[in-house]
RNA sequence: UGGGGUGUAGCCAAGCGGUAAGGCACGGGACUUUGACUCCCGCACUCGUAGGUUCAAAUCCUGCCACCCCAG
């Protein structure tokens, strides 16, 4: 494994993400502690405020501020929030009214972080960006690979699937061969004023958000039914893209059946019905087979269109590795499982490794439900 | 109008004289750079209503009300 140290000469500047959290300061620290000429940069990309008003990113510029001052590296902010609009935000409802469920972040990374930033990291002189991302990368042969985080539990790998080698080659990782634990400890040992900051969730760069409130904002609802797998009418929704599938909570099905809890299994944009199932072991939850388009490889592809592959994949993130055998032709992947997965969901990505490298990834299309293979 | 049955939280539902199980839904929290899932906590000073018996009643008795079923 190469250390970050090994990809930069130390004259060299580089320009560290910095989102106001621990990671990407314990980032923009180690590269300075190494020598290197580290500027910060803070982006902002979205200008709403939340449902109370607040605008979280005002904190998170401070905090990005103090911690640039503690470290001693001079700081700016870029705003990117038109960028992100049109080549996420755009996509993202798109892919909602359609009836899918869409993951904006890793559109963000491929569109902002390492494309509108690092084009913006390049102007200024830079030859590479770096962020807090808990990933790692591995020069092979000249060619840069995605290596999962050596955190197993904080790996973020699979939000950088859609990246290809060029854009990696141009980034460096500084915290992907600690663990979070470590990063805390060097962010209090250092005394950052954000070593104890709340890691944040939610949408990157909209932050937590009431999810169907926040969605509703943006798009127009259409009432409907809820309706059992049988076609009765159990219940009524607030609009189709307001529900994913495996959902269990907020459907107000309460008292009904067997009395076990409800989950959506399918939506039915024709009809304008959520379709649902009694009990967390329906058959309808569960898949061996799926369809994924707009497949993404970070290097050259691991097999030839019609071949079988077998590697590992995760549906969606935090997911342990599953078994998979892969194949490809005109653009349509078909991953079939080892074990059933559940609620596997179109619009939600599909990310493929080999041992602890990112192949790439491809956005699921179809789902065969049933755990008959 | 006779005869029978049922009325316990938003829903389903235990309890059958000793001081209100459980599930679903819902709310809050944890987890989490997507959406979800999962986990934890909370959720009827009160049992249709008005009286009565009793040391003690959701549980027994009586009236009333509501709904359901069978007769007509």
């Amino acid at each position: 494994m190469n250390s970050f140290e090994s990809f930069i000469n130390k004259d060299e500047m580089i320009v560290v993400g910095m989102s106001g959290g621990v990671d990407s300061s314990v980032a923009a620290y180690r590269l300075k502690k190494a020598g290197y000429n580290v500027v910060g940069i803070f982006m902002k990309n979205w200008e709403e405020k939340d449902e109370n008003g607040v605008c979280t990113s005002e904190q998170d510029w401070t905090d990005v501020q103090a911690v640039c001052e503690a470290i001693d590296i001079p700081y700016y902010a870029v705003n990117f929030a038109q960028e992100y609009w049109d080549k996420v935000f755009t996509l993202f409802l798109n892919e909602y009214k359609a009836g899918r469920t869409p993951n904006p972040d890793v559109l963000c990374n491929r569109e902002i972080k390492f494309k509108a930033f690092l084009e913006y990291a390049e102007q200024l002189g830079a030859k590479h960006i770096a962020t807090g991302h808990f990933v790692q990368r591995r020069d092979i042969a000249g060619k840069a690979h995605l290596i999962k985080g050596i955190d197993p539990n904080k790996d973020q790998s699979y939000f950088l699937y859609m990246l290809k080698e060029a854009q990696i080659a141009k980034a460096i990782f500084p915290v992907g061969n600690i663990t979070k634990q470590e990063v805390r400890k060097i962010a209090n040992e250092i005394g950052l004023p954000v070593s104890t900051k709340k890691d944040s969730t939610g949408v990157c760069f909209i932050g937590e958000r009431n999810f169907k409130n926040f969605l509703q904002t943006y798009l127009p609802s259409q009432k409907g039914n809820i309706c059992s797998v049988d076609g009765e009418i159990v219940g009524h929704h607030d609009g189709l893209m307001y529900y994913t599938l495996g959902q269990r909570r907020g459907l107000g099905i309460g008292g009904r059946g067997d009395g076990r809890s409800w989950f959506v299994v399918d939506k039915n944009l024709k009809n304008n019905e959520l379709i649902v199932a009694q009990g967390e072991d329906s058959d309808l939850l569960y898949s061996h087979v799926s369809n994924a388009v707009d497949i993404t490889w970070i290097n050259e592809a691991p097999m030839k269109e019609g071949e079988n592959y077998h590697c590992t994949a995760k549906y969606r993130y935090r997911q342990a590795d599953q078994e998979v055998c892969i194949s490809y032709s005109n653009g349509v992947l078909t991953a079939i499982s080892k074990e059933p997965q559940r609620a596997v969901t179109p619009g939600q990505s599909l990310v493929l490794y080999k041992d602890d490298m990112c192949l790439g990834g491809a956005i699921i299309s179809a789902v065969q439900k049933g755990t008959h293979k």
